[in-house]
Order: structure tokens, then C-alpha cells, then sequence
DNA sequence: GTCTATATTCCGATAGAC
DNA sequence: GTCTATCGGAATATAGAC
């Protein structure tokens, strides 16, 4: 949080991440998991060497098994914590609004920000998820199945409610999430928009798509 | 296009899109691009082998390198011409309609449908992004900006022709372009929708986004 | 808990025969 | 144009000293 450190924005949002996730880890374990989140972002889970890692958190090569049993391990750990935010921030953003039309402006729009905020982390989480073990596979799904879930939660609300006219949820659902996973993928901290005006124009856009007149 | 010859429908897909990219290549390289394309989909560009790819198209290590000159070149070959069918789809599509309703309708079903069927090859165009060289990357990022560019000029033509109520042009753009490449990722053969369903549900929502009333 | 040194395996690409 | 054989290097992970 701290701008006068000198730390790049880009690890005190991956720092913030991993401290918000609910699990403890130390001060060297977080060091190695923001290396390798800013090394799988730039070049790929693969193409990301362990002494690169290392050599990034300022460790031998041999330093990061005490604190991971794997490479596939910190991966697993960085999805997991992306996740766990993402849901949290997803949940809460719900949670604060008094109607289903607030609600899934406040989701959209959030979720959108998140992933403009976090789109290192975003990619990691959707672009190495085949890198993972089956069984960290099956752990991460279950995640996004409950992210799913909020949206498809708040749409059928809107539903009952009349405020909203929604032929399919669940493909209106994943096309709402489209919106705002995809975010990650062409967000640039270089664009004229903010993450802030893009989660607003998001949150407008899903409003719009779920109501008439 | 022959069922009877017990090709699996995914190197139909691939072939099919190989052979309509304007571009000549003998047998034994498009066997290569659609080894290679089977094999980057399913484990990414860094995971996959050139031996893999060799093994798979039915040749020796060696034999690759007879017909490209590098792994990264076999990615390009596969990333450029998978640009150039959705771009071609895309101006085909909008050339065929009669007004922007119908011309925004058709361009996101048929890119929707197309990231649906071509799912392997929009995961590598996207995923794999990263792992060109910077002349490579540029070759298609040019064509990227053309579809990007198709897409604007339709909601131009209708918020002139008063059919469209858009307040940000490029922001629309992209939040429609997510909801259609964003198919490639979540979209499995599994699943309930078909992709010509799924490119009417987003055709249907496209027009909804831009429109009042 | 961190280091140096290394075991073990595998990779992309080339040489040269046919 | 395809093969066998291989070069030169790099990868993940471990062993064992401190």
C-alpha cells in the first residue's frame, strides 16, 4: 500500500492479494509467490524457469523447495488465492446491494475491475490452469463453480422479481462473465480507460443486457 | 467434410480452416500444423515437443524441420491463418446484411460459432500469443485491429442510422469481442449448447447490448 | 533455512547418409 | 525429403555441508 517504497504497482496488487487470501505464508513464501506470479504472467507457466524464480525472490535455485514442494505447487497456491479473492470480492459486492439490478451492476462492475487491477494474476489463473495436477484442478473448479453461481444467483433474482427478462441464465450468465474475465486478457495499464471506468461501463453494459425498456 | 473417412472432428475443424487461409502448403505441412495444433491446444506451445508434433504427423524429429524453420514458426504458421479465416468470416458476415442490426447480429453469432468450433485453434491464437517473436506478434496484431476494426464500423453505421443507442464506441466493441472469443475458452463438445446455439444466444444479446427499447 | 554442487532427464536443432 | 545419430545446452529437483 505504501507508494513511497518504491515497490511496483504490479507486486502491491499481487502482495495485497495473497495477504487478503485468508491464509497465512511466510514473509519468503510470499517474496517467491509474487516472482513467480510476475514471471508466469510475462512468460508462461513452461517457459518460466524455478532459477528464474529464485533468482527474482533473490534465492539460490535451490531455495525455493524448503517453502514449495514444486513449481506446479506455487502455481497451485497462486490460483487458489486468485480465486479465493475473486470470489470474496464477488460475494461481498453482492451481499452490499438492495436490489437484484444493483446487485449484478455492483458484481459486473467489480469483477471487471479485479480482473483490469489483477490481469497478471487473472491470466495466470485462467490462461495455466491445464498446468495444474488433476487433483488442484478439480480444487480450483470447485471455486469457479461457486463464482458461477453468485451470478447465476443474482440473475435468477432479478427474474422473480420482474426486473429482469432473461430468456437462458445460465448462458446469460456466462456471457456476463465473458465480459468480465476477458478484461485480463486485453486490459494494459497503457489504455486510455481506468479500472475503475471500465468496471463502470461494464457494470452498465450487464444491466443493460438483462433488461427492457 | 467427410465423415465416413473417421477423421476426428477436431482435425476436420482444423484442416478445413488450414485449407481456406488463401495460403498453398503440401501434405506433409499441414499434417504438421495439425500435429501441432492438437498438441499446442492441449498443452500449450512451452509443454509441447517438437518430437511430439514429429510422432503425431508421422515423421522423425528431423522431419520437421524440412518444412518450418523453427517450433515458432510452426506456431506462427498456425496463429496467422487462424486470423485471417475469422477475419474473412467476420467481413463476410457483415457484408452480407442489410442494415446494422442484422450486420451486429451476424458478425458476433458467426464469431461466437466460430470460437466454439475452433475452440483449439482460438486458445492457441490467444493463449499462445506470447510465444511469437516481436516481427510475428506484429504480423498479427495487424490483423487483429482489422477485426477489431469491423466490429466498430458496424456500430458506427448504426448510431448514424439512429438504430443504435451506444455511448462509448471502442468500449462496446470490446465487451462484444469478449463475449465471442471468450467461447474459445470455456466452450467443451460436452456441453448442452450447440455452437450454432451459442452464437444465436450471442447474436441476440449483441443486439441488445446496442439497442433501446 | 540457505547455500554449492550435481544427478538425471530431456529439449531444439543440425550433420550427413540415402 | 526422410532418416539415424547426436551436439550443446538447459531443465527440475535433490544431496549434503554449514
Amino acid at each position: 500500500m505504501s507508494a513511497t517504497t518504491g515497490t511496483p504497482l504490479s507486486e502491491q496488487s499481487i502482495l495485497a492479494t495473497l495477504e487478503d487470501s485468508g491464509d497465512t505464508a511466510g514473509a519468503t513464501a510470499v517474496r517467491l509467490m509474487i516472482a513467480a506470479a510476475d514471471a508466469f504472467s510475462q512468460k508462461g507457466f513452461h517457459a518460466t524457469t524455478t532459477r528464474d524464480i529464485a533468482s527474482r525472490a533473490g534465492l539460490s535455485p535451490a531455495g525455493v523447495y524448503v517453502h514449495f514442494s514444486s513449481k506446479e505447487d506455487l502455481l497451485f497456491q497462486l490460483s487458489r488465492r486468485g480465486h479465493q479473492t475473486a470470489r470474496d470480492q464477488l460475494v461481498a459486492a453482492a451481499a452490499r446491494a438492495d436490489s437484484p439490478t444493483e446487485a449484478l451492476r455492483r458484481i459486473i462492475s467489480g469483477f471487471s475491475t479485479w480482473h483490469a487491477e489483477h490481469h497478471q494474476l487473472g491470466r495466470i489463473v485462467q490462461y495455466e490452469f491445464r498446468h495444474l495436477t488433476p487433483e488442484h484442478r478439480d480444487t480450483v473448479l470447485a471455486l469457479r463453480r461457486e463464482i458461477d453461481k453468485v451470478v447465476r444467483d443474482v440473475l435468477a433474482d432479478g427474474v422473480e422479481s420482474g426486473e429482469f427478462d432473461v430468456e437462458d441464465i445460465s448462458a446469460t450468465a456466462l456471457a456476463l462473465l465473458s465480459m468480465a474475465v476477458d478484461v485480463a486478457r486485453w486490459y494494459s495499464p497503457q489504455i486510455r480507460r481506468t479500472p475503475e471506468e471500465i468496471g463502470e461501463t461494464n457494470g452498465d453494459l450487464a444491466v443493460r443486457l438483462v433488461t427492457r425498456g
